[in-house]
DNA sequence: ATGCCGATGTACCGATTGGTACATTTTGTC
DNA sequence: GACAAAATGTACCAATCGGTACATCGGCAT
């Protein structure tokens, strides 16, 4: 296991969670290093900037993830229905199918949203502009692909706190059936040619 | 200007202001201070239970506004498809149309979920039932009622999530418009008896 | 005028915050 | 084994946190 130097990226989940559990203002320090093993000296080492690098890092990773595997799947997607669908499943998975909340939106949420405003701006821009492509290349007009998509991800958010503040992951799940029911009718993907 | 004695009433929307401003963590008595003109011997003289207190006045507060304007108008109504019609604009009122976010939805995202999880659980399951009886009331069934009551809720705060982050109201404001739409068809107002 | 009591301002407390400085240990390379 | 760089632990800093103690102020009833 020989660790290239400066290989930050293994400590991103982890704090990440730190965020997630307690807020950017809650993350203390002493928590972070708890959660990671390291000491301040540490993490001053792998993150100069201080907690702000560390949140930024952490939004970037979870940006790459989106952008890799929801955003751009979307966007290249040839059967965008049934991109729509991958995807759909997709983040009900990072999500933990409601028992884990959207850090992005929590931090829009927070004290902590002008601080990181352009990054949770881009964030939500790019899932809203990436599923309008695929509804807009699936036959729908411009306006309604807008439409649906906000619908979409809105749904997703909601579905999140309110599961989480009623501590029923099933109200995600419930919103994630629903918003696939609702979802134009689609071609079966194995009668879709290759 | 005679003021009764020990009237905080008053005090609960500043200091909800800064709740919703800076969360919980981040609503620093100094800023509770400045928002309300007040020192900290009066705070205390009003909430001896400090800042947690003062949290839960807030959130009494709140939820004592949506019993009286949201939850009892849907449970008493005659005409529920009215009521649901009247409360969601209500709701788009109190939210200031997009430009004001969920106290609760946000504590609820936040480390402070625990410290009030009953509190934030009791608020949206007494939404979610009251709505719930208006669509059963208007005819549908049990299951149904469930489903579009937890659609409606968790719409309104995805929609509010989502406006905030981008910084665009209007995403509130459609959502309002398209949960409106998909209500079942009402009969005009002007059409009822009296 | 005299108490009384709600209301307020101020000084202070220990604890914790994010951050810095720096000496030390560990690690990989030659 | 020597050396440099990466990595780490520890001590420390000023600032702020929520909270407490207490003296004082101000209006009102007697």
């Amino acid at each position: 296991m020989t660790r290239t130097p400066s290989d930050r990226s293994h400590l991103l989940p982890l704090i990440a969670e730190v965020f997630r559990d307690h807020g950017y203002e809650g993350a203390s320090l002493s928590l972070i290093g708890h959660a990671t093993g390291l000491g301040k000296g540490s993490l001053y080492h792998f993150f100069p900037g201080g907690k702000e690098e560390m949140a930024d890092a952490v939004l970037a990773e979870i940006g790459g993830w989106f952008r890799h595997h929801i955003f751009n799947v979307l966007l290249r997607s040839e059967q965008p229905e049934v991109a729509i669908l991958e995807t759909l499943d997709a983040t009900a998975e990072y999500f933990r199918s409601g028992r884990r909340i959207c850090l992005v939106g929590a931090f829009a949420l927070s004290d902590t949203r002008d601080r990181f405003s352009f990054t949770l701006r881009s964030y939500f821009n790019d899932w809203r502009q990436s599923l309008a492509s695929a509804f807009a290349r699936s036959g729908h007009s411009s306006d309604d692909a807008n439409l649906y998509s906000e619908e979409v991800i809105s749904g997703i958010q909601g579905a999140l706190v309110l599961a989480r503040a009623l501590d029923e992951p099933e109200v995600f799940l419930r919103a994630i059936n629903r918003i696939r029911a609702r979802l134009p009718a689609r071609r079966a993907a194995e009668d879709l040619p290759l």
